[in-house]
DNA sequence: CGGGTTCTTGACTATCTTCAACGAAAGTGG
DNA sequence: CCACTTTCGTTGAAGATAGTCAAGAACCCG
């Protein structure tokens, strides 16, 4: 997931699927910490994310860590470069996965119907990349919290009462790597945020919206 | 172009295409200042860019652009979401393009080799969108500046004597909306770099790097 | 319950942005 | 071709914002 409105979502409903190799998938059950793949690993398979949430990070040069995206179910993550790998893939919460195998995206060979949708997601990925762009051009940090809380709120939220709900299951490190600042401006901005009534911090994972359109307008005030 | 360290470039220098769709293309010169496609529209071909820069922007809600890459020569642009651009695409310096229809990318229809050709393309798209993503995470000014430039400088620059040179047929203004910045800002930083003797600005539009590595070491410093 | 990690908050500093002015370059029309 | 106008780039000063350093509080895990 990567800080943007919600696009269109190619629908990756479980299909009826008779004979076709959309079955020439492996679901797998993963838990917290463990490590899908690593950057450089060659890439054998694609995987589509059916519950829980991932971390794609990167180690830089200089030894940071940066935040590529986070992947939620309905994401289609790990899409090779050169056959391998260019993120670290863990595991936030424990999830479910789908998984196919490489030649489908790359090969000519596999399922054409898979093929296509793979491709698409590919190039979804591209559009959401760029709207994460600018979300990280410019923007004050309390912007760019808030319009990464309210991306996940529509995503993943849960009605609660007349607010909305959700489980923030990264860490503020992760967040101020995934947006470009300290963990320290991550937690002033949420505390901001919170004295403001925009939203209540009902743990420190859970997160609960308030005034989803003071939220909205703070987001979109600089987007 | 983002600011990636370079990495492998599939090749695509012309082929002796007999018969194949590898010649399903149409050449085409734009001059300076012509738009080539604007988001939302409907996006009926993919480029691949001869010779010249071309730049991708988008418009944010709060009417704030966004240059989300720099084209040149070698980088293939316009790839769609949901059959429509995403940018907008106008040409900086007067450029030679080779442009295939979409089907080549999308469709099952199309060339096999040209369609293996785009997809590695778009796969490689969403790494170096990656690798700027690691830019625009954390980094001083000067560091992106120092990173902007050096890429540039490897990837077109021309050896000039013992130094490198390149022209930055861009505004300032839009390598501030690239790299996050404002306009100010990227003026103080390129005369910081100046004032060092680590480039010569040999006049507001062409760069001589005068030290390298010194440049490299500001690009990674934080990288 | 205890120890280590994560999160929050405060004080201070560095950096970037903003506002403003000026100079240089480029485009326009006579 | 030159004068005029406009845009673009540089620089300065002041203010705002985020980063750094440090300490304490909350949380998690065994």
């Amino acid at each position: 997931m990567y800080v943007t409105t919600p696009s269109l979502r190619s629908e990756i409903a479980p299909r009826k699927s008779r004979g076709n190799a959309l079955h020439d998938h492996i679901t797998r059950d993963v838990k917290a910490g463990a490590y899908l793949f690593r950057q450089h690993d060659r890439a054998e398979r694609i995987y589509k994310i059916t519950s829980g949430v991932l971390r794609l990070t990167r180690l830089t040069l200089a030894g940071r860590r940066q935040v590529i995206a986070f992947g939620y179910p309905g994401d289609i993550i790990g899409f090779p470069s050169n056959g391998t790998h260019t993120t670290d893939c863990d595991v936030l919460s424990d999830a479910v996965l789908a998984s196919y195998p490489r030649r489908h995206l790359e090969g000519m060979d596999g399922d054409p119907e898979l093929h296509m949708e793979l491709l698409q997601a590919a190039l979804r990925e591209i559009t959401e990349m760029q709207e994460h762009f600018i979300m990280l051009g410019r923007k004050t940090a309390t912007e760019k919290i808030a319009a990464f809380l309210s991306v996940l709120s529509k995503r993943v939220g849960q009605p609660l009462g007349l607010f909305n709900q959700f489980s923030l299951p990264m860490s503020r490190a992760d967040i101020a790597d995934f947006l470009g600042l300290t963990t320290e401006t991550v937690s002033r901005s949420l505390t901001q945020l919170r004295k403001g009534n925009v939203i209540s911090i009902e743990s420190i994972h859970t997160v609960i919206v308030l005034k989803p359109d003071a939220l909205q307008a703070l987001a979109e005030s600089c987007e």
